[in-house]
DNA sequence: CACGTACCGATGCGCTTGCATCGGAACCAT
DNA sequence: ATGGTTCCGATGCAAGCGCATCGGTACGTG
């Protein structure tokens, strides 16, 4: 058995060099010789870790995925002891990659969904993350709402409760993860400041809570 | 004077070429020579009509805006009947391109998004739309709201009226705007039906108008 | 210590791209 | 008619692309 190299590791190389170069110049301006130059590698090196460029974009994507549902996750677990509601807040804000030192992360995204509506592999790629995505907000939002409907509960002793249109959690982190997603784009192009951004985000879960409590 | 054409129709004849071909395959996808022959005219043709590549894109990009814009415009005179809150929900279903026939559109304008990340003249053209749109929404949202409220008032005769967080008709305008494009981005790569986009936008204006109601 | 195997980096190939060039056709004023 | 001017479509060109190839190198085993 002759030399051996970490190809694993080697691919999330390559992976993160995409994403420098698809932040500074769009997906369009990454090549397989840009790659490997940002990689400190050599464009054989690329070649052999991934058979095509599409793979190697699909893989890229991949990772950029993991990188922002672990940086959700972690965010929950980094603020536990506060209440579901803050929890949400927290999350909707880190998934919104408002920061400035996300920002390369969001274009990086923004780029890959654009590509992923012409390319299959990717939008199965991108559709995994969502769902995920969709799922752990699903969850936060029906803990924050029942949160929230008990104390209300409590304090009305279980009032006037007739909504006219139901808290669906679904619904609600359905429309919490579209409003993130557009606002980080109106972000990206300079259409909304991300002071502004954060207001609207936060403002939408303002009016969330409101209504539980009705 | 020798040979005249119609420069701007065949401009705009180009411009739809651009369109139909970033919808099948994206905005790579989009060669001169493809949108030449799209567009049943020479190279040389377009490259008469536009100085450079970027700038068919550029012009390619402010006619779509133009459409669409317009068909919210046209929406909004079609049904002036009826009220102020039915006409934002009018105007925001138009804006989602969530129809099928306005698919090819919103992939249109997708592409164009991401690609505007990295190139200056994009931005600023699709800056210029959007605040336009959000003009507009704006006052839509105010003048639906000033409704409700009236309404309201009649009822409970200027009664409780203490919002805890006090309705923005612009914030909120910025919410709807991004909300739609965000669930027209998540219908595009296939995470939501249009109509469970449909029925988280109309969710997010129930929700508004119960807000304005108190 | 030497052998064979798996990796590496460089180079070549075919193709496409955006853009520049140019002879000829089409038009309007004279 | 006719001449001059404007437009047209084909072709050329250099650069860059993804991908395939291949001799050399370094490693781990017998």
């Amino acid at each position: 058995m002759p030399k051996h190299v970490d190809h694993e590791g080697r691919r999330r190389l390559i992976a993160e060099a995409v994403c420098r170069l698809a932040d500074e110049r769009g997906l369009e301006g990454v090549t397989l010789r840009d790659v490997a130059a940002r990689a400190q590698v050599s464009m054989g090196a690329v070649q052999r870790c991934f058979s095509t460029k599409e793979e190697m974009l699909d893989f890229a994507l991949g990772h950029v995925g993991e990188r922002i549902g672990e940086r959700v996750r972690a965010r929950l677990v980094r603020s536990p002891a506060q209440s579901a509601g803050t929890a949400l807040g927290h999350a909707a804000t880190e998934i919104s990659l408002l920061r400035e030192e996300h920002r390369a992360q969001a274009r990086v995204w923004l780029a890959f969904v654009a590509q992923a509506v012409v390319s299959e592999p990717l939008a199965a790629t991108l559709k995994t993350n969502y769902a995920a995505l969709e799922q752990t907000f699903t969850r936060l939002v029906a803990e924050a709402l029942e949160d929230v409907a008990d104390a209300a509960g409590a304090v009305t002793e279980a009032g006037d409760r007739a909504a006219a249109e139901p808290l669906d959690p679904r619904r609600e982190a359905r429309a919490l993860l579209a409003l993130a997603d557009g606002l980080t784009t109106h972000v990206l192009i300079g259409h909304l400041a991300p002071q502004e951004a954060h207001d609207v985000l936060h403002a939408h879960l303002g009016a969330l809570w409101e209504r539980a409590a009705h």
